[in-house]
DNA sequence: GATTGAAAGAATGTCAGACAATCGGGTTGA
DNA sequence: TCAACCCGATTGTCTGACATTCTTTCAATC
């Protein structure tokens, strides 16, 4: 049998490109947390009708990036921290056994792939641009939970890292927590590259934990 | 102030009965795993128009109960086992932590009511009635996510264990699962009404990793 | 006879427009 | 001041339509 050379691409859909455009435009905080997404508006703004627009909103609502109310329509999620704190935990529960899975399996190839995502990050903790450093971290994360040999953690981590990029949009940009968080994403990437699971679980779970120590503390200064 | 009697009906919309009735459609095995849902066969099999249906068809996709592939439709979700594997990896994560936690916290009038639970689970393992099973079962578990004091957990519990009835809607009916899986079930209610976190941690986990097995004997002596 | 090609049918993706139900806010009246 | 009422705004839902795309059938050719 012939290798299989199913490389066709899925066409992509107006529907799947509206909600990749509202997505990203929710993370880059054009939408402020709480406030409305009224329909006729969108669809105009976005050149489709208000059936498509509608179907992308349903999409939209079930990642719980926003909240449709019955009879009052589309908002931006807005979380409170115990909420936030509880997509941290569920967070830690997965990360860390991605990592250890990820310090077990990865190939060498993907390693080469994590350092680059690493120099990436490294390259954006160093520069003022916030977005840049929430895209490179998410890539090394990403690729992390690509080689746990789970694609359900990847999944669900996924959309758990989305929902928290909601939260903290505007106030990841503090100067301090990029290069701290860069030392830590090192400690996981030594461990992981020396195949040492027990070190890249704990230095996963530090990550988290002091992700979520200054996530909980840039909330409190801004109120 | 009196007691804020928050109990308010949220309205529902058509649009959220649809999706409870395709999804309970899903569970049923009215819909073979793999076939194709057509939008003009369903939208008047359950009265409503297409954009209403096709609103309630994305969420359910979001829920990947259903993959809609760009121009050729909707069609409900059919899993490889490799697949399956992984959902009950993550769900083995998951429920461990939760049951911990329950272990710890659960509340004199929570842990009545899951006894209550374990008991209806009994007597549905008695009966024949395999759909009884699932339900009870999953009433159980959703007690202790409901009490691990972490929503986020439950949430995406509650995702893997629908995705995984997608799969075991008829094959879960064999006799001698039910009963092992009550005895199981009864250790993991033991240990949290002993308030045993680690026996708790370890008869979940037992759980969990017998009903994998459950599942992937029962699939390959299917085919 | 097998393979290729084209055409017809079916289903989806998307749109426009419309209308009732509901919500929120502002006004009015007591 | 507070309550009731009314009105604009918005959503929930429907009907109908059309272009695009996929699948399948059928005919023609080698």
């Amino acid at each position: 049998m012939p290798p299989d050379l199913n490389l066709r691409v899925l066409p992509r859909t107006v529907q799947q490109e509206t909600v990749d455009k509202l997505r990203l435009a929710i993370f880059s905080g054009v939408f402020e947390p709480g406030s409305r997404l009224v329909e006729s508006q969108l669809c105009v703004q976005l050149g489709i009708s208000r059936p498509s627009l509608r179907e992308a909103l349903r999409s939209l609502a079930a990642e719980r990036l926003i909240e449709i109310i019955p009879n009052r329509g589309p908002s931006v999620t807005q979380l409170t921290w115990d909420e936030v704190n509880a997509i941290y935990e569920a967070r830690e529960l997965l990360e860390v056994e991605a990592v250890g899975r990820c310090s077990r399996q990865i190939t060498p190839a993907e390693l080469r792939k994590l350092e680059g995502a690493l120099a990436a990050f490294e390259e954006a903790a160093a520069s003022n641009d916030g977005l840049a450093r929430i895209t490179t971290a998410a890539e090394f994360y990403s690729i992390i939970l690509a080689n746990c040999g789970n694609p359900i953690l990847e999944e669900i981590h996924r959309g758990l890292v989305a929902r928290i990029s909601l939260f903290r949009s505007r106030s990841m940009s503090q100067e301090g927590r990029a290069m701290s968080s860069l030392a830590e994403m090192r400690d996981i990437f030594d461990a992981i590259a020396a195949g040492d699971e027990k070190a890249a679980r704990k230095a996963s779970k530090t990550h988290v934990l002091k992700a979520k120590a200054a996530t909980k503390q840039s909330l409190q200064q801004a109120g």
